[in-house]
DNA sequence: CTGATTTCAGATAAACTGAAATAT
DNA sequence: CATATTTCAGTTAATCTGAAATCA
C-alpha cells in the first residue's frame, strides 16, 4: 500500500480527534468540554430549544444530552422556563453569566479553528465543507439548521 | 447567519459521528467495537508493533490503548510475542482466527465508506482526501505512515 | 390510550492520571 | 541513573438501555 492509501474515514478521524484535542486545552480555562460547549453554542443561537430538541439535532439519545444539559445548569450558565404551550417542555436559556462564557469561549474556539485549517487556502477550505455538507445526509446535518417551532 | 455558516469543527464531528454510527451497526454482528477494529486494521497492516506504538500512532495514551489490546487479547483475535531485541517489548500480530475476522469486517466496512461518500465525485473525494492530509499535522498522520522499525 | 418530555438508575467503551514493576 | 514498556487501580465524560412519572 503506498502512501496516500489511508481509509477515508481513519482521515476523518484524525482530524476530528485533533480538533478535540485543541478544543479540550483551549476550554480548560473555562471548565467546559467540547461537548458542553457545543450545546451551550447551539442554546444560544437557537432561543426556546428543550433537551429532546437539542438530543434531536446532536443525534444523540434524550438521557444522554439531558447529562450534558444537567452539567450546564450546575454551573449556572443556563436556566429552563415551562413552555407556554406545554408543561413538561422544558426550554433552554442562557444566564448572563452563560451568555459571558460563551463569548469568551468563542474567541479562543475561533482561534483553534483558524489554526486547525491555517495550511488551507479560503478556496479549498469553502470547498472541504461544501463536501462535507454534500456527503452528511439532512439527518446528520440538523445541529446546524433553523429550529422548526 | 444564513445557511452555509456553521462551523467547521461541527461539520466534521457530524461526518465522523455518522460515520461511526455506521461503523457500530456494521461491526456489531462480529462484537467489534469501531475502536477495535482500528486497532485489529493497523496490527494486521504493520507487522512487529507493540502497545506503546500503536497507542503512538492512535495518539492515545499507551494505558488507554492497553485496553482495547486487552480486550483483542481476551477474543483471542492477536496474541504477542517478546521482541527479541528487548524482552518488555511485546509484539503483537494476529492469529488465524482474527485474520479471518479482519477478512469480514474489512469488507462490510467497505460498504459503510462507500455509502457514506456516495453522493461524491471520485474527483471530489480525492480532493477532499487531499485537504484533509493537508491540514492534519505530521503527528495526527502516523496511523497511516509506515513503520520505522 | 398514545405519544412526547423529562427523570432516575445502571451499564459500557474509551479516554485520562498516578503509581509501580521490568528491562536496557 | 534515565528511559521505555507494560501493568494495575481509579476516574471521568459521554454514550447507551430500561423503566417510570408527567402532560396534552
Amino acid at each position: 500500500m503506498p502512501g496516500g492509501s489511508a481509509r477515508t474515514f481513519l482521515l476523518v478521524r484524525s482530524l476530528q480527534l485533533e480538533i478535540f484535542h485543541c478544543m479540550v486545552e483551549a476550554l480548560g480555562p473555562f471548565r467546559l468540554t467540547p461537548a458542553q460547549y457545543m450545546v451551550l453554542s447551539l442554546a444560544s443561537n437557537h432561543g426556546q430549544l428543550s433537551t429532546a430538541e437539542l438530543a434531536r439535532r446532536f443525534q444523540i439519545a434524550p438521557q444522554s444530552m439531558n447529562q450534558t444539559v444537567a452539567s450546564l445548569l450546575r454551573k449556572g450558565v443556563i436556566s429552563r422556563r415551562e413552555s407556554p404551550a406545554h408543561r413538561r417542555i422544558l426550554h433552554i436559556e442562557l444566564t448572563p453569566q452563560g451568555r459571558k462564557l460563551l463569548r469568551q469561549c468563542d474567541a479562543v474556539i475561533d482561534r483553534v479553528e483558524r489554526r486547525a485549517f491555517k495550511s488551507l487556502e479560503l478556496e479549498e477550505l469553502e470547498a472541504f465543507r461544501r463536501t462535507i455538507q454534500k456527503a452528511l445526509p439532512a439527518s446528520a446535518n440538523s445541529a446546524n439548521s433553523t429550529p422548526r417551532n
